[in-house]
DNA sequence: CTGAAAGCGCTTACAG
DNA sequence: CTGAAAGCGCTTACAG
């Protein structure tokens, strides 16, 4: 296929490369005349340009780099598209990379979004700060961080604070009697995974709630883990009558575990899971969640990134997090025997 | 920011920018000496090859789009998923574009693709073959149609046969009583929309059930639609005693209506959803649907694309659907009284 | 095995 | 308002 470039443009229209391309940006220094051949010429030859070339020449590529670190998260799913979405209405393309929770496919994809020159780029980090991380920081690179920050590596963010939503979820179901909450947690190596231990360690401390270390289980923000947290929390010799989970997808997999034993949950077992999505509220009973905005996160961060682009250095924001009781966690606490298995 | 070039490596390794070039490629016309100080002088300087320059030279880029028709459908941030592994583990990276069911939006990362000069394109079209579909065909860029296809436009394609699954679905539900289904129909403008349509149709009229053409409301597969369908239905003189919905997105606002107006799922409605979700068997009652593999679909999109970009021609394939029967569909057929909203 | 040179498709001072 | 020329950072025949 024989490419179409800018001279074969040019020649139609009967100008040079050079006039073709001021045409092309909107250069004011055309004549009209030439603007209508150029434009005639665009059109008949079904001409693109090629942006490769292009952002070599003018060292910006109109394109920003997402990388969350999982697609099949909701949550990053619709972050996913609130930043697309914003990002377009700029004249930005997004290009999404996924990092699957893992640290080598953040970096690869770090990699390849620097090797594309992409003007900026907003990451849901991983880690600490070694691999591509510290690449983008030396480079200069544009970058501002959602949902999740790196320690020491000092780049605008716009985060939630889990702290008020987590105290409010223990708070809550210490108030309906529950002593001793199963906390499934985030990964340690990601900044809200850390943060929301910590919310949750400090608000049960505060409430008088059991600090039994057993009570914690630490997974990975992907399902599978949620359901072998639940596993093994159930097993304790004293199993607790609350669970929360840290976020959507480990909540998922709790819910799957939980009815696989003949749990009934708000009544045998109260949950709560953190991040709220569309369809917890039709589960029934309706999920109790700790809920954040993830369209202003999404906006926000594509706000600040074009500041930084533009030469900035804009605030870093916190959003905040609330409790949502629904029927999962209302109850008061029931009788501990519903907690054994039932035999269906 | 002073970028780092290749003519920065060869200096500081003291060869050439050819040698330099030949190394990276590794190209085997190099000296264990060259290679061992160009690698070196890569580490020291982080070097990260401008992958435009790259491309504008070498015109392949090592790159595939994926164009989605709305990443917060679960099926396609799954989908998109299982692309980006596959792809990934073939070397290519895999740009993730939105069309968010508009065809202006389609014709926007399309075009922004082609710019950037991608090897190939994986997308799920919407609407006819005009706009961007037809410009890709005429540049003979390698692409490979996923879910849905386009009439008149001859790509490779990997798609769900949905006849199977949904005449398995109207079959069940008759054989449990219902003889008024009633249907959310995804939109006439995708294939997926109209083959489904024809299926229900079809599997309705050799059933011997109700054809009053009331009992299909057309939604576009998001969720609203779905929402927008059951209150139309259920305020027909005749309601249906049964749904079926044409992809999840619009079973989830199906759901939230149905609850908000009392109706108990199995009990007073049937209800069954084309698309498995993980979370969809976590309801109560747990949601029968209709299932294909989108790891399949994934998978082999990206298998075929790599053949088309080789010059080969791969043979479309059709994947299997399957009705999984759930405890929202297989209860015997209330009486009608149940569908009048319950006073809570 | 290596280097000098040309060129990929654009854009942008520089003259005019 | 317009064109000729240089150059963005690479790769690749072509000689040697």
């Amino acid at each position: 296929m024989a490419e179409i470039t800018i001279k074969d443009v040019a020649s139609l229209a009967g100008v040079s490369a050079a006039t073709a391309s001021r045409v092309l940006s909107g250069n004011p220094a055309t004549s009209p005349g030439a603007r209508a051949r150029v434009a005639a010429a665009i059109t008949e030859l079904d001409y693109r340009p090629n942006a490769q070339a292009r952002a070599l020449r003018s060292t910006r590529s109109d394109s920003i780099g997402l990388l969350v670190s999982d697609v099949r998260n909701p949550f990053f799913a619709d972050l996913a598209h609130t930043v697309e979405q914003a990002a377009l209405s700029e004249g930005y393309v997004t290009l999404l990379g996924n990092a699957n929770e893992r640290k080598e496919q953040q970096d690869r994809y770090l990699d390849t979004l620097i090797s594309r020159r992409v003007d900026g780029i907003i990451v849901a980090p991983l880690g600490d700060g070694s691999g591509s991380i510290a690449s983008l920081i030396e480079r200069e690179i544009p970058t501002v961080f959602v949902d999740r920050t790196v320690d020491g590596i000092d780049v605008p963010s716009v985060t939630t604070d889990s702290e008020a939503g987590i105290r409010q979820a223990v708070e809550h179901l210490s108030s309906v009697g529950h002593t001793r909450i199963g906390y499934i947690s985030g990964p340690q190596a990601t900044s809200t995974g850390r943060e929301r231990f910590a919310a949750f360690t400090s608000a049960v401390a505060d409430t008088g709630l059991s600090q039994d270390p057993e009570l914690v289980y630490f997974g990975d923000f992907q399902a599978a883990s949620g359901s072998a947290g639940v596993h093994a929390l159930l097993d304790l010799d004293e199993p607790p009558t609350a669970l929360l989970a840290a976020d959507s997808l480990m909540a998922v997999g709790a819910l799957a575990i939980l009815h696989k034993r003949g749990l009934r949950i708000g009544t045998d077992i109260a949950m709560i899971a953190f991040d709220d999505v569309e369809w917890f509220a039709l589960l029934n009973p309706a999920l109790s969640v700790i809920s954040h905005s993830v369209e202003d996160m999404g906006r926000l961060a594509v706000e600040m990134l074009l500041q930084v682009i533009a030469g900035g250095t804009p605030e870093s924001v916190v959003l905040p997090s609330e409790l949502i009781i629904r029927a999962s966690s209302s109850s008061p606490i029931s009788p501990s025997a519903g907690l054994r298995p039932r035999k269906n």
